[in-house]
DNA sequence: CGGAGTGATTTA
DNA sequence: TAAATCACTCCG
């Protein structure tokens, strides 16, 4: 039995071990697959797998996946938030008109993509979907938290943690590693649109103030 | 279950269809990526790709990738080549000159770029890899005809074609699309560099008599 | 290991 | 700069 070579990863946490195997055929021979195993043997196969399993215990923003070590200055990927400053707000603005975006496009979009898995109940005296959906993803848009990420592995399969031990209309449950994954998309498409719907709705009024105050002056 | 459009491509042969898919999250969500498959199902993701492939039998240099429509009088991309008149000729090899280019530099760049991946093999008497290199290199800048695209499909994986079948010194083999494609990025490179040697060559001699025929009339 | 989807790089 | 091409990630 050939042993893979299983290194220790120095840009992470004590006890992380790096992998890299060689695909030896197909279109891709020659090419190579990395992986890290966490101190208790757990493999991870991707930056955003590993990025929520670490959470905040760790900054992955420079780390790169393919080498395994830190790279300043090279903010990778896309984690560099894009500045919301009145020139980008104002061009989302009207690239949104232009496409012909209104709120109930908003609001629609927000709960088909807010569509959650089966093993996810509303409880309490008012169980509707969408007043759960709303409740969370209200929530999500005022947290100025990271959505992604747990301090511990236990926390990672406890949804009480990640919708905050507070939630009174969650039950408990499990979810799958491949579910949580997959609610973080829908989740992210969401608190897009909602910051959008909000940034359209705030320059629509200014805009309309805007053209009161102009008529005002020429009346 | 979310079908995506695949309509019929009139510019291209009977069963090639064309594909847009709009890009849905990251930085370049929005933008739109087009794709076409051939009448067995082949993906093909770029024009570069898609000359490769149908080769002769269908001219693309009026065809535009992104509307798949033929654009005639504009004619896109690169087919047209450039001429080697005199002025261009002499401006290339000053600028060379400048750059410190000498032959021994242009060898070793044409043997590092020709490096040949592992499933070609040189054969017969003179199996050395800078014989099989200086060979063909050779034939490809002596021949007018163009490298890239095959009649057939299945020309495409068959190197006998594209390396003429009356070449002797390699084998049977077989050969990726990425591998390909790959191949002709270098030999592009190599053909340049040939290009540019000979020219330099050339325009050396003639000012090396052009300096004996004015010493010779100032002696 | 494949390949859709998206980032990164090159070209016009 | 934007558009086109290429390369890579990431998950099935």
């Amino acid at each position: 039995m050939m042993e893979r070579k299983r290194t220790d990863c120095h840009a992470l946490p004590p006890g992380w071990k790096k992998e890299e195997v060689i695909r030896k055929s197909g279109l891709s021979a020659g090419k190579s697959d990395v992986y890290y195993y966490s101190p208790t043997g757990k493999k991870f196969r991707s930056k955003p797998q590993l990025s929520r399993y670490l959470g905040n215990t760790v900054d992955l923003a420079c780390f790169d996946f393919r080498t395994g070590k830190m790279m300043p200055g090279k903010l990778q990927k896309s984690k560099q938030r894009l500045r919301h400053d009145p020139l980008s707000l104002a061009k989302l603005f009207w690239e949104k008109r232009l496409k012909g975006l209104r709120s109930s496009d908003v609001s629609e979009q927000v709960l088909r993509s807010m569509d959650l898995p089966k093993g996810l109940q509303g409880v309490g005296p008012d169980p509707s979907h969408d007043t759960l959906l709303s409740a969370i993803a209200s929530a999500l848009h005022m947290s100025s938290a990271p959505i992604t990420g747990q301090t511990t592995a236990a926390a990672e399969k406890n949804p009480a943690v990640w919708l905050n031990t507070s939630q009174p209309l969650c039950k408990a449950f499990t979810v799958t590693d491949e579910q949580i994954r997959e609610q973080e998309v829908k989740v992210s498409q969401a608190r897009r649109s909602l910051e959008e719907a909000l940034m359209a709705d705030s320059l629509a009024r200014a805009a309309e103030n805007t053209r009161e105050l102009l008529e005002g002056k020429m009346a």
